[in-house]
DNA sequence: CTGTTAGCGCGTTCAA
DNA sequence: TTGAACGCGCTAACAG
């Protein structure tokens, strides 16, 4: 191994081989491979062919930073996600990481943990990495992060919205809807004391948006959802089983609860195994963005279903677009579709 | 927006500030600020003041294509994982990021679908990026990526496993061992018709070795695991299910399935659920990794604790450590906990 | 402790 | 269609 005079840990520079190398060992100008790389049909076949072999035999590698010093662009997209340890940006990670990569752009990620502060650092990291564009889940953080970016004119895309203020792109769907079709879906089966379980609604557009919906569906039937029937959790199955106890003993107690992510209904459901509570007949429960658990648990899950993994891959696209230079409308909300199983019902009758 | 002649988004360079502006602005030389950014203990605490107030007002952010090519360090640290949708390696790579980042590095991500040629191929590209070093699951792959790395120069580190044959530097638990814990645990109930589920097992080592595993606790007892009792399914519920369903049918029936990825085992539950088959009354049913359903799910299962978190943080801790230029060994295997629960039981009693 | 000087490896003019 | 020359923005000697 090789160390520098303080230690580090530094390539020994060994049969680095450059740009410079290539050439020489195909007998052409530097320029000529570099544009065999970037645009091949600018050079003669027969050029071509001895370049590549050239670079096949002594294994080049183009360096990454050097080409982005000189071309401005680095070819990689960063992503700042509220957690990393979850299906449910997985899936939108993976497609976003499957679509970029189709073009020749590597991934640079990060996790917030729900914290804006991070976010905002990240982001910052980011931007000085390089990126030649981003991805952002949600719109709500301070305005100064958008002047970051701005400040450095890369494209972005905010997902896991349909719409912002501000008017930034996004791509995703309408949490303020979902919430409200999944309240619907309850009072239209005669549920008149609906609770409602939230993740932390600090700096959280997406738990502010479908919480307002069921609110808005309570209020199209002059219902209201009460202080003490909105529990607010951190995400997880521990947050959903403390709400589905504490819920249980309010007065009057709901017969429906809206998990407003479903690991809460996970949660509830569990619990309520535990208290014999039966579900939907005493309470119903639903969850919120169908992973995989929702149709294997007993009694299945009602919920919406969320489009997580196309929201990675349309943003991977639309920002493919931007950075090739068409200027292509953001489109569109995505659908999201809700999905009836055994786990909501009517309310019990009364007395 | 602004492009350029073909149309690629460019960035228009407005206000483009750069390190010389910052040193301009501050009446210091350029290498006073650089040194102010990577080396601030060797400059004069006034001068370091009107450095850091200049950078802030003309909201200076480096340039990292510049950085990494002056001084042949990216701060980047590349991870190639089989998935990114999916708990398992989420909890790793967010350990993995949450430790570098706290040393300033940016974590750069792909996803191989257990393909190995793919895999190949991102390494290739994270190469070509400039990582300054590289994580990846497992030890098997074509010599040929190793030699990639190898002649890039940089550390990097297998993880899910304990050890290899080419003495690569691994982080994890032993694969083998925890297999052989598991069989042991169900042959130490009395169990002698023990069936396996296994993920896909080319080009992958962990699932090898937990089968090896598996398959030395049944010599060590004088039995074997027949062929029709090994089932290979794609990682997923699915697959559990349709193993669960065949396994039923065999002759003998096994009174104990081996699953060599947590997700098998809730399939298997479910279906058993389907069928009416009682776990662990007439079979008894394990998991792998312990993921959060693992405790909560009726019957609770009992599997084999993995230290995935502990993996990415490890390993995002050693090739620090190696970045830095401490030699350090890449230390003991890590710890595996076999976990029993309700999901496992004697064997029904014959006939 | 600070400034001066040279590149890092490549893309991209421009002229041939 | 190809080559020569320049500079991207920064770090790392070296000298002072």
């Amino acid at each position: 191994m090789a160390f520098d005079s303080e230690g580090a840990f530094r390539d020994p520079g060994y049969a680095r081989v450059t740009l410079e190398d290539v050439a020489r060992s195909a007998g052409v100008s530097p320029a000529t491979v570099s544009r065999c790389l970037n645009t091949p049909s600018l050079v003669r076949p027969a050029l071509k062919a001895k370049v590549q072999e050239a670079i096949e035999r002594l294994e080049y590698l183009p360096n990454g930073a050097a080409r982005a010093l000189a071309s401005q662009r680095s070819r990689m997209i960063g992503a700042v996600f509220p957690s990393l340890d979850s299906t449910l940006f997985g899936g939108a990670l993976e497609a976003l990481q499957g679509e970029i990569s189709t073009e020749g752009y590597t991934l640079v990620v990060a996790a917030t943990s729900y914290s804006a502060a991070r976010e905002r650092s990240h982001v910052q990291n980011l931007l000085a990495s390089g990126i030649d564009a981003l991805v952002l889940v949600g719109a709500e953080r301070p305005p100064e992060v958008y002047r970051m970016i701005e400040r450095k004119g890369i494209p972005y895309v905010l997902i896991w919205i349909d719409r912002t203020e501000g008017a930034h792109p996004c791509i995703g769907f309408d949490n303020h809807g979902a919430g409200q079709a999944v309240a619907r879906h309850l009072l239209d089966m005669g549920h008149r004391h609906i609770a409602m379980v939230s993740g932390p609604l600090a700096e959280n557009d997406r738990a502010k948006s479908r919480l307002a919906g069921v609110r808005t569906a309570l209020a199209e039937r002059g219902l209201s959802l009460p202080a003490d029937h909105l529990i607010e959790r951190p995400f997880g199955v521990a947050g959903g089983r403390e709400a589905f106890r504490l819920l249980m003993s309010r007065q009057p107690r709901p017969t429906a609860i809206v998990c407003g992510s479903e690991p809460f209904a996970y949660g509830a459901i569990f619990e309520s195994q535990a208290m014999g509570v039966a579900i939907p007949g005493e309470v119903s429960v639903t969850g919120f963005d169908d992973m995989w658990l929702a149709a294997q648990i007993t009694p299945s899950l009602t919920t919406v279903r969320t489009p997580q993994r196309q929201m990675g891959a349309e943003a991977g696209r639309y920002l493919l677009s931007r950075l090739s230079g068409k200027e292509i409308a953001a489109g569109r909300p995505l659908d999201f579709e809700l999905v009836v199983r055994a786990s909501s019902g009517p309310p019990p009758r009364e007395g």
